[in-house]
RNA sequence: GGACGGGUGGUCGAGCGGUCAAUGGCACUGGGCUGUAAACCCAGCGAUCUUCGGGUCUACGGAGGUUCAAAUCCUCCCCCGUCCA
């Protein structure tokens, strides 16, 4: 296979790049005509790609596409430490079965995106478990403490005196020493991960190796448009979530998010995205539209076109024209002469949290039974004969509660 | 080991003997407006029972105690931070 030249490669590879550290350096590895090893690292613990992943994961694909190898790393030794984003505690080590099984379910998402026979998929407890107390504490003499408390969410929270756990230092020391075992030529990560990737250079190099080239990536903000998209979060699109869901929540995000969502999720150029802004407001197209071309782009790619339209027409059936979806939840209830009251068959079906909050939202208008907007909390259903009802639960649930003998 | 400060609901943060299920902000939920956007407005936001007036139970790091009454006072313990050693 032929590469492209290297300042080709160079130029495509920049693009929606924060930074690359250093640009020479990269330059030169691509001059080698080797294909680099290129890594990645990802958390063991939430196997659930979403779109936030794919920033990185389609510059890996990029990687590859010019004839590099990805490594997916899988953290899983290093997941016991758990980022120290702030207030993480040490999470207890995973089964081998659980590790394992995440893998799994990583790979199924992965390829919708990385080329299979281009990626190598590792776990770092292949090395990390295998060290003994004297390799962690030779790993450990070769940084020192003031060094890892640059990090910044370190020295802040130091300044600010929160707590900061030993483990926790040693967490980028882990991860650093994963490039040395790939002996990895690229790093790819957010840009929150830009310390740890410094340090995989550094280490590198005690070890006698070639300095990987750190590149970062932009980090894609979850749906409330604050906090980095993430799963714990719940502000997350998951690649692996059913057509209606990825389109549904794309379309709830903010008109501004919109435009950032285009710019790191899509192919759209920076040009091109200042054009639709500008033509939303010179009103020549609306901000909706625009939004369901973006959901549409995304869905498609995930599940196909096809699913995407019908995403799509789902949709605006049931949010524009206050139909129902395709397919609602199924519950199921036994017959019994009289009545139950609509509070405890919501509770006791789990559609609402207690009795208490069935109550609360049927005060506040957001239940209609069989189409028709509930008021009265005290008001009971029918269940002396088997039917279907249709129950209806704030702006998105929707349920069918089959009465049956 | 010592001195001091601190641990309150999803979160931040008030309260410091009764009127505290606990002010307020944020988050969240329901409704209105709309484009399931934002902003904005209204309401809600422990559970349970209710004749819809209210009642009961559980909650302020943990365990005891003082008191008619404790998130609030006392004792011991646990945890966090700062300074000293």
């Amino acid at each position: 296979m032929s590469m492209k030249p290297a300042e080709e490669q160079l130029r495509l590879l920049k693009k929606g790049a924060v930074e690359i550290i250093r640009e020479e350096e990269l330059l030169a590895k691509l001059r080698s005509g080797r294909s680099l090893i290129v890594k990645a690292g990802f958390d063991p613990t939430a196997p659930d790609l979403h779109l936030g992943h794919t920033v990185l994961l389609q510059k890996m694909k990029q990687f590859q596409d010019l004839g590099h190898r990805a490594v997916f790393l899988i953290g899983d030794f290093t997941g016991m430490i758990g980022d120290p984003s702030g207030r993480n505690v040490t999470r207890k080590p995973m089964t081998r079965d659980e590790v394992l099984q995440n893998a799994e379910t990583y790979k199924k998402q992965v390829f919708k995106i990385l080329d299979p026979e281009k990626t190598v998929i590792d776990f770092n407890s292949r090395w990390l478990s295998a060290f003994t107390s004297e390799d962690f504490i030779r790993l450990c003499a070769r940084y020192t403490v003031a060094r890892i408390l640059e990090r910044d969410d370190f020295s802040k929270r130091f300044k600010s005196g929160l707590p900061i756990s030993v483990h926790e230092l040693l967490y980028p020391l882990a991860q650093g020493y994963d490039s040395v075992a790939l002996k990895a030529d690229v790093e790819l990560g957010g840009t929150d991960q830009k310390f740890n990737l410094l340090v995989g250079r550094e280490l590198q190099r005690e070890y006698g190796q070639d300095a990987q080239v750190v590149l970062t990536m932009p980090l894609l903000e979850g749906l409330d448009g604050v906090e980095k998209m993430s799963k714990s979060l719940g502000n997350y699109v998951g690649i692996n979530e059913p057509p209606r869901e990825i389109y549904g929540k794309l379309l709830s995000i903010t008109d501004e998010l919109m435009f950032k969502y285009y710019e790191l999720l899509t192919d759209l150029t920076l040009e091109d995205i200042r054009q639709l802004r500008l033509d939303i407001q010179e009103g020549r197209r609306h901000p909706k539209r625009v939004k369901q071309d973006l959901a549409l782009m995304l869905t498609a790619r995930y599940c196909g076109e096809e699913a995407a339209k019908q995403a799509e027409e789902e949709f605006e059936r049931v949010f524009a024209q206050k139909g129902a979806p395709d397919e609602m939840t199924r519950l199921r209830w036994p017959c019994q002469d009289g009545a139950v009251p609509l509070i405890e068959l919501l509770a006791k079906l789990s559609i609402t949290k207690s009795k208490a909050d069935a109550r609360r939202t049927i005060e506040q208008g957001g239940v209609s039974l069989d189409g028709a907007r509930i008021s009265d909390p005290l008001i009971r259903v029918e269940t002396s004969s088997p039917r279907e009802v249709h129950i209806k639960v704030g702006k998105r649930g929707f349920y069918i509660v089959d009465l049956f003998r």
